[in-house]
DNA sequence: TTGTAAGCGTTATCAG
DNA sequence: CTGATAACGCTTACAA
């Protein structure tokens, strides 16, 4: 026989009079409080009425009272992309142990702003923003809450990021070590910092090797498999077309090399393909993309870890400590190019040489 | 000049006081209950004051006196597998659509009971729980809260499945129109009902169509990509290979496509294989999967209205109304079998004849 | 039509 | 060490 009334869930008050003490004493127990001087006896007895009669603390209550729900949200670009679904899992990680829960949400159907309404609503106690531009969204929204950014520097938050700078430098440094000198790239029209520095790295590293990238050859799409798939499908109908192509993350490199292979094109042989980020299935096409690693679950576990940390009253500069290494990956799209010739007939054609 | 504190929220007694009016008209006007007759001039000026202040109702005290939290979870066994993450997207949005947040969660480096203590701790309204066999979670942990379940009769609780008897139907007739004889399946070793199905279904029809399948070409591996890979490099090792394989699910049919191809076997002229969910990914490989879809989103989509209606009180049977349709979708990887005839020379060794 | 007041389940500050 | 008691912000009878 538990309780009085079997639906209702049990509460501080059961518990007390049960346990024969005041509410609030059951209160002091249960709550973890650090200062909480209580008699062994009492708590001792406290406790085991309070798991006779199955008691859960009521976050809610906790939470109007604390002034915190405990709880934070993730706003990511698009949860569909294995990369912040890596992101949101790190960040939860790390939450989940804390007691915090995350509230994850994407902007595919929906704005950023309308997303951190809803989050505000609820009360989040902060939130960690990824690839929606931090810095462009309303200001006042994101006042009075605690905000860590990734992959975006930032005056106003603290961050962590990768090294996306690096990341664009090696995928040009692979290739040109390679011998590629017919150099394409493709990625999205955005003002998303980190995929700005992938891009930036890439041609850095270009000019700095004296290789020009033609302007046709710069591709514009969404970071998609069916964007990547485009840019391609349009890169291969030129006759002048490049031996290699840098894309801005693992999906549009998917859609390249579907496009490519679509297209009769073999790659690496007539085609080499960089993607970035790393994702699970970038070693499960075939063949296996060569890409740039970047460690998403380590970012959302940091980022969690930051703001956690906000949470608890530090105060932490808003200058991201250091970036996160990335690191190149060669696996199956990248070759040296071969002598420029022209593409086979049908399918795969009968190649020439090697 | 918003208010006094200007870093505390405004409440709705900050609106109150600015209006002229009681902290519980104010409450009347802005909590949209439908049976509060407010005169039209005092509810203007409480709007207009409401909105000048930056009110946000907090959701933590009205889910307090309302005895709910306006919020949901999600239970799934893997967040990665695109198929679930279908499904949480589905419920997440007719879920945002009534003012509900959703926790997502998967049960991959944690148990199914622990999760939904969590859940239970933040006192959510319900949960959908999918892939994870309810039936066999602990009983009171389930106990006073509204539950759906996906893909799984059940005879406590409501809920919403989809055919996947046909799906297993499906890709065997499909195989066996094709011509193909020596059939392999592989899947996990689970109680999870969906799985169960899609493996009876495929047996049923093989057995309708005089088709026997070996023991050794049922192979049991985790629903993952490494899992099918690992199955189907075992399956190609032996010198007498199925032409055709069903995998109960994209995940793992891409693992098998990447052995087969990895180990020099060409799909489909040598190899069949049909997987089943049509995650995006499917259509993305090369070849493209052939595979039975399964409406992901519309499950999680209904998922959550089943739970929104019972939420608000009604009662909903336990039985299914009806299961959603699946469809077979061919693409790239299934065809005819050749004539029994030798492999290709290296790694498998050379196979003499079927 | 509007204001008063009683909670919702906790936490936290005080006296005893 | 323990028990009243006052919040937390809101909803909802009920009274004015």
């Amino acid at each position: 026989m538990p309780r009085s009334d079997p639906s209702r869930p049990v509460t501080t008050h059961d518990v007390a009079r049960r346990a024969g003490v005041s509410q609030a004493t059951v209160s002091l127990v249960l709550s973890g409080n650090p200062r909480a001087r209580v008699a062994a006896a009492t708590r001792e007895r406290v406790m085991e009425v309070a798991e006779a009669l199955g008691y859960r603390p009521n976050m809610l209550a906790r939470g109007l009272v604390r002034g915190r729900s405990y709880a934070i949200g993730v706003v990511v670009p698009d949860l569909t992309n294995p990369f912040f679904l890596d992101v949101v899992t790190g960040a939860q990680r790390v939450a989940a142990e804390a007691g915090y829960a995350v509230l994850p949400g994407d902007t595919r159907e929906s704005t950023p702003a309308r997303h951190l309404e809803a989050l505000r609503a609820r009360q989040v106690d902060g939130v960690i923003i990824d690839g929606v531009g931090a810095a462009t969204l309303p200001h006042d929204l994101l006042s009075d809450l605690k905000v860590v950014v990734v992959d975006e520097p930032s005056e106003r938050w603290p961050g962590i990021a990768s090294d996306a700078l690096a990341a664009g430098r090696l995928a040009a440094e692979h290739l040109l070590a390679l011998g590629h000198r017919r150099l394409a790239f493709i990625g999205p029209a955005t003002d998303v910092h980190g995929f700005r520095m992938r891009e930036r790295g890439f041609f850095q590293a270009l000019r700095e090797a004296g290789v020009a990238l033609p302007h046709e050859w710069l591709r514009r799409v969404p970071p998609s498999v069916s964007g990547g798939q485009r840019a391609m499908k349009s890169l291969l109908a030129s006759a002048d077309r490049p031996t290699g192509v840098f894309c801005a993350n693992d999906l549009i490199a998917m859609g390249a090399l579907k496009a490519a292979l679509t297209a009769g094109v073999t790659v690496p042989r007539d085609l080499s393909i960089v993607g970035c980020d790393d994702i699970e299935m970038a070693s499960v096409v075939t063949p296996e993309l060569t890409t740039v690693a970047v460690p998403a679950r380590e970012l959302g576990a940091r980022a969690a870890r930051l703001l956690l940390r906000q949470m608890n009253g530090e105060q932490i500069a808003a200058k991201p400590a250091r970036l996160l290494p990335v690191r190149l990956v060669k696996r199956g799209t990248t070759a040296e190019p071969r002598e420029p010739q022209g593409t086979g007939d049908r399918e795969q054609g009968t190649a020439v040489d090697g």
